[in-house]
DNA sequence: CGGCGCTACTAAACCGGTTTGAACGCGAAC
DNA sequence: GTTCGCGTTCAAACCGGTTTAGTAGCGCCG
């Protein structure tokens, strides 16, 4: 377990018979270097087995090499959900194909993210952050302007971030399946909606609700639920049990829409002839449940690499703008068919 | 975005009058240090608002305060596993504790992750490497031993990894899951396995078919698939249109069992009247499917929690032993019933 | 009163890079 | 023959901590 010893660019300057600072020089690329020298540099450097030494590079230019994403989520609701995985996969692509590295942390609330960041930045751990799950208003801008912290935010519609912002509009998705509700002649098209105080959630909660007037239907049901897979289960139940019982379901998850499958089941509802059904995330199982399910497709792997590269850019000192993501598009299975002839 | 100038020891030390070296010993709680005088120190360093730089620490106790994962799986396959988000989660709650950090890499196969840890280790990027999906004979132990950089894996039964590792043991799951069907009187049990080039699927095939010896059941059909719903579906496509069908699958996870259900809807075989099917991970998913899913709970988020309080005390110089994480157990739910009585 | 040992503290070296300022050698210009 | 300018190189400072060697002051003992 001894650690070898690495070497260093004293080493290098040695056998080259150098300087230290003339190893720098020809290591980095940077003129003033006679074309012999640097190579006798370079070699001295590949027959030692030299590799830089992250500290002390990091130590001297103060940069940390890294960048920090600050998740704040129980973390049993962390396997669930379909978007950190991919978004981080990218972003840690992008990254690593720079020598980047990512540190992350994970919190259990919002009130400790604050402290996460601060933490990060009070180190020097990270030169910029990801901010995610941004709310109105949302505290943590002003503190990462007070920290002088170069960020990206994943913003939503309408909320105005201070920092360039990656784009995401979940709004045609929702749009496309309640379209697509309606063209199928539903007339009763439910919601069932994720946490009003995320973004996500009331972004699509407020695209449904528009999709319904501009098609010149009347205000339905809507019912607030988590995202998870036992809040969709309960959100349906209240749904499947009402008065006057919808016609067609957008959910605002996958998760939520397939264990409303089973609970349609589970009331003698058959989907998609009694009952259609809609997701969002196209999650892989999607389109391996019984009736395959009707979703709304995002690329949360790209998003995670368009994000990463605006805040390199950023940290570089570029000045960046938004970055807009490809639109969410429905991907048509079979939970979805016209409303039953009676009603 | 001037970045505000951080305080340095040097400032907490010209404010309260002594050295350098005085503050650092104050700040680290050494002994030779009056108390009156460590008290002005770190009311100097507080009211500066003073934090240590992590760069100018980790360059002088040449440490990084990181350790390291490398992720080698294709990026769209990590948003299906259930089992990463709570690792990493896991991994990371106990690491920020400690004020470490989680630098993850994230590449497309397994001969790209050999140069992951390469990296990590030159570049000094980390203390220490967590190991995961060891292979028999992995080439991955004798580089780290190589590097001379210490690792925890995360091993299977059977496959001595030469560091210290966290022993997840998926075999009492699966044993109950088939004994759990042995018992509702099935004879006809086939497995749908994951990669045999994945421990954690050959172990969980190898289980079952021990399990069926120790039942005194003949050997049955095994298909080996690949832990996606894609390949779930086809597994079991194929166990349903051969000649004598089975009347339960177990399959490797709960990934493809839910896949396979609707493949038995499509088939027109009614779960559990006409088939049993057990899963594997207990994801949140499995409740809210219909029939639910009979399961096997496992606990990533705290082996991730275990494997990371192995690897620091490891760091630290501590000998670590081998850490026995509780035995996977079955959470029996509507999928599995007593065969039908004809056959 | 000199020497010893102890405590409290300072000065300086060190970690491994980057960056700055000055010096050196050499050819061209005056 | 000096001066100037340029390309090349070196020595030293610097980043912000930790750590070591050394010293000043003091009480105690012989």
């Amino acid at each position: 377990m001894t650690r070898p010893e690495r070497p260093t660019i004293r080493d290098v300057a040695r056998v080259a018979g150098v300087s230290k600072g003339a190893v720098s020089f020809a290591l980095n690329g940077r003129p003033g270097i006679a074309e012999g020298t640097r190579q006798r540099i370079l070699d001295a450097a590949r027959s030692l087995g030299w590799t830089p030494s992250h500290q002390a590079r990091a130590l001297s230019v103060s940069r940390a090499f890294a960048v920090g994403l600050v998740l704040a989520r129980p973390p049993e609701l962390l396997g669930a959900d379909p978007f950190f995985p991919a978004f981080i996969a990218g972003v840690e692509r992008t990254l690593s194909e720079r020598g980047q590295a990512l540190v992350l942390q994970v919190v259990p609330d919002a009130r400790a993210e604050q402290d996460g960041y601060r933490r990060l930045a009070g180190a020097g751990r990270v030169d910029g952050v990801f901010l995610l799950d941004l709310r109105v208003a949302d505290p943590r801008i002003a503190l990462l302007r007070e920290l002088g912290m170069p960020a990206v935010t994943i913003a939503r519609p309408d909320v105005p971030s201070d920092f360039p912002a990656l784009l995401v509009d979940d709004r045609p998705g929702i749009t496309a399946a309640v379209r697509h509700l309606v063209e199928l002649g539903h007339r009763r098209i439910a919601h069932v909606a994720g946490p009003a105080h995320f973004l996500h959630g009331s972004v699509r909660r407020r695209a449904w609700e528009q999709a319904l007037t501009d098609a010149g239907l009347p205000a339905s049901t809507v019912v607030e639920s988590d995202f998870s897979a036992a809040g969709g289960a309960q959100a349906t139940r209240v749904l499947l049990e009402a008065g006057e019982r919808p016609t067609a379901i957008v959910y605002a998850n996958d998760l939520m829409a397939i264990a409303g499958l089973s609970v349609a089941v589970e009331h003698g509802i058959a989907v998609p002839a009694q009952l259609s059904v809609t997701g969002f995330d196209n999650t892989e199982l999607a389109g391996y449940v019984s009736p395959p399910l009707t979703s709304v497709r995002t690329d949360p792997y790209h998003w995670g690499r368009s994000a990463a590269e605006a805040l390199l850019a950023l940290i570089d000192g570029e000045t960046v703008d938004d970055v807009a993501v490809p639109a969410a598009q429905l991907v048509v299975r079979a939970s979805t068919a016209p409303p039953p002839p009676t009603v």
